[in-house]
DNA sequence: CGACGGGTTGAGCTACCTCAACCCTGGTGG
DNA sequence: CCACCAGGGTTGAGGTAGCTCAACCCGTCG
């Protein structure tokens, strides 16, 4: 953990705290950015929508994870809990008034925004070139990883979405993602526990697998 | 033109400008990131790579955008040049000094890099969510509105990349790319004049297509 | 115990891909 | 100034990954 982060980490720690039940919107796109929110617990889902309905998930948001880091004046996507979900909350402009006292907020703030980019910048790279089985494998070692770095297990991977978010956050399916959950099961990849969460068994051939430098039949 | 936008601009004036020939990286994906970039003119194409070769192109930048606004310790992507580019350049070090006696700088740079993150999440809805003819309207209507909001002509569009860039960057190939422009012009939405430029006919089914609210025999 | 919502599986379909031929254009050199 | 060439772009024919639609399964909750 940087400097950085730690400062962004404290400054949380006289907000005040809100709560929302699945399916409750944090916020909608568009509408206008008051605050700056940091997870407490729950998880986000993060969409966009075309005029039909269509949703493109780009990205989740668990605890430890900000929203709203873009301090933008209107928010660029929709926000809403997955989970019943807590999360502190700030106003921008008491953010921007901390930020004069100690400039260093800023540049973890823009540290995490980076972050937020390159996750995008990735998520394209995995709906535009990968097949199901490699997005899947993608999705699957990045939830590995985010477990690793925040201290979890990176074996045991908690699932709070659907398979329906995870079909809308990977351009697949709901069908395509749970063929392709059952042909990781039955190639010895994962385990398949309790409805929402999975055992990794072989990492490396994931890892592989999102490469592209492996195959399954 | 907020003032953020050209407090970041006259930053420039003074900074060494560096030349790249068409083809030539500016930088790698994982060379440590050592400037900021401003695009004086040309063109630089952002992208990530499998390991099998495929490419995906994460983001275009003309005159005007930066590159490696993410201050981070390496490059994120690969950026490479179009056609011949002049960008003026300065260290990361030079601007964190330039940040301290005009903090107003950085909240500049972040206002970039939310605008870079939008635009990497609306690649995620265009490629996970939107067929061929929605992403090319999508496209060409995201050329348009740059051009306008940099003063141009948005009825001309100048196309610096070829076919393969947009196909990298739309998910798609070469050959859905090239049909599809050849049924928006056969539609009268395009003119296709010379091989890298074409001119906007109907812009207003243009946007209904990338929208999904109006499709195309 | 029944109903419901999410998840799985199967059968058939289609949008887009693959591969290959062809065309066009701009650049080069005779 | 023209002939040639190379590389990008277009078009066609056939294949397939992943979609659609529908049936079924299973765990949860009233």
């Amino acid at each position: 953990m940087t400097p950085l982060r730690s400062r962004l980490q404290n400054m949380w720690m006289c907000c005040p705290i809100r709560q929302f039940g699945a399916g409750q919107h944090v916020f909608h796109s568009n509408d206008e950015q008051t605050h700056l929110y940091s997870i407490a617990n729950g998880a986000l889902r993060l969409y966009h929508n075309l005029a039909d309905g269509r949703r493109q998930i780009v990205g989740f948001a668990f605890a430890g994870d900000l929203a709203g880091a873009d301090l933008q004046a209107r928010h660029q996507t929709n926000g809403q809990a997955i989970v019943p979900t807590r999360l502190y909350s700030m106003s921008k402009s008491m953010f921007l008034r901390l930020v004069v006292e100690n400039p260093k907020l800023l540049l973890g703030l823009h540290e995490a925004l980076s972050t937020e980019l390159a996750a995008a910048q990735e998520l394209a790279l995995t709906i535009g070139q990968r097949s199901s089985e490699e997005a899947l494998a993608a999705f699957i070692v990045g939830l590995a990883r985010r477990n690793a770095r925040q201290g979890l297990s990176c074996a045991v991977i908690s699932l709070p979405m659907s398979r329906r978010d995870i079909a809308d956050y990977l351009g697949l399916t709901i069908g395509t993602v749970s063929r392709t959950f059952t042909k990781f099961k039955n190639h010895g990849l994962i385990e398949l526990t309790k409805r929402r969460s999975l055992h990794i068994l072989d990492i490396a051939t994931l890892e592989r697998l999102m490469e592209g430098t492996e195959w399954i039949r």
